[in-house]
DNA sequence: CTGGATTTTCAGAATTTTCTGAAATAACAG
DNA sequence: CTGTTATTTCAGAAAATTCTGAAAATCCAG
């Protein structure tokens, strides 16, 4: 390995997350190292920078493609595939959840759907049944308010996490001008429900 | 494996889906039979129901513990110890995020603030630094905005939900009368900032 | 204490994942 | 075409993780 010690350590950091996150070490050093870098880098750098061999580089790049974190990118006058990660630190942020939703929940969402068209044998599977039908529940909403979130543009999205907890406050101060008219949750109180048609 | 049909795929798939979720296949297992139980489980039903070793159910038990998912849960005239999980799916939820936080970006964070107070020896040095400050910022917008909402009430955090992306009508509509005040964030329009200190 | 029931620990086996080097394939300039 | 450069594939090696069975430790009733 082959780096400065400021990038060096940051790279050795990815590559030991990199089992807790769901990818290997090589990927994690690999797209460190793309992420840090401040121009398009190709497998040749890679082998270089990760010190690994040019064939687990090359895994590691179709990976990281399949995660959609990085894109070819061509450099004038060279034959080799260069890389680059995506620009926007949010726009990376936006893909990670949209990666991780589509590999870690949405087939247990699946399987989830499933098992509750079934009608249960005994009163444990109907027990069963129930909690899934709680844990079907929470996805739906979780899922169903991110899709929600993940059209706003990022200066909003970024207004709306700086208020954090105050929306709260916004909302009970709505409350005592509108009161409730119904909505798609369980609660009492909800919007005036004129930004669009309710979810599934 | 011992388990009713429906009971028992729902576990196979968790099984599956262990090894992404950064859990193996028995911890999956033993957390999907557990969860789905109408009554404390103990070890032994845990090796008729998964069909593995006592003592790796044993071991999958401790990494539940050590995930804060199951409690031990005393039943009347039995000497072994008898587990749940949080009675509330909310609970859950919550005890996840949380965990998955402190196991998967907190580690992280310190890193980027090492790292961040190091004056950067090149340019080189000096883009990597500027990137890893984008990603510390949203790293702390992200995480800051979740402590702020964790405290919520589960029904107040389900209004919210229920909202989606109705919420930013709301702010939109808010500004028209209350013209910006400032806030935490970068962007223009905020809180009216009557709702406890702001953040670090 | 003692003895049985239960849980925990741990060394090595089994399995899975990651990594390598070599060969195959592809891309392209001349 | 042909030769060179670059990328991909893949079988087996290496490493890491998971799992087992046996032994040790713990717990508790009598």
């Amino acid at each position: 390995m082959n780096l400065p010690p400021l990038i060096q350590a940051f790279v050795l950091h990815f590559g030991e997350m990199g089992s807790r996150w769901g990818i290997n070490r090589t990927v994690g050093q690999v797209y460190a190292v793309i992420f840090l870098a401040n121009r398009p880098v190709c497998a040749d750098d890679l082998v270089d920078a990760v010190g690994v061999a040019r064939s687990n580089v090359a895994m590691a790049l179709k990976e990281l493609q399949s995660w959609e974190l990085i894109r070819l990118k061509h450099v004038a006058g060279e034959r080799r595939d260069f890389y680059v990660t995506l620009d926007d630190i949010w726009a990376i942020v936006r893909k990670l959840v949209e990666q991780r939703k589509r590999r870690e929940i949405d087939p247990t969402l699946t399987v989830l759907r499933e098992l509750l068209m079934q009608s249960p044998a005994s009163e444990e599977e109907r027990f069963a049944q129930e909690r899934m039908q709680e844990m079907h529940g929470v996805i739906e909403l979780l899922t169903g308010w991110y899709d929600d979130i993940e059209r706003l543009e990022t200066e909003r999205l970024v207004q709306l996490l700086s208020l954090g907890a105050k929306i709260v406050k916004a909302l009970d101060w709505k409350d005592k001008l509108f009161v409730a008219k119904g909505g798609r949750g369980k609660s009492k109180t909800s919007g005036e429900g004129d930004a669009g048609p309710e979810r599934s």
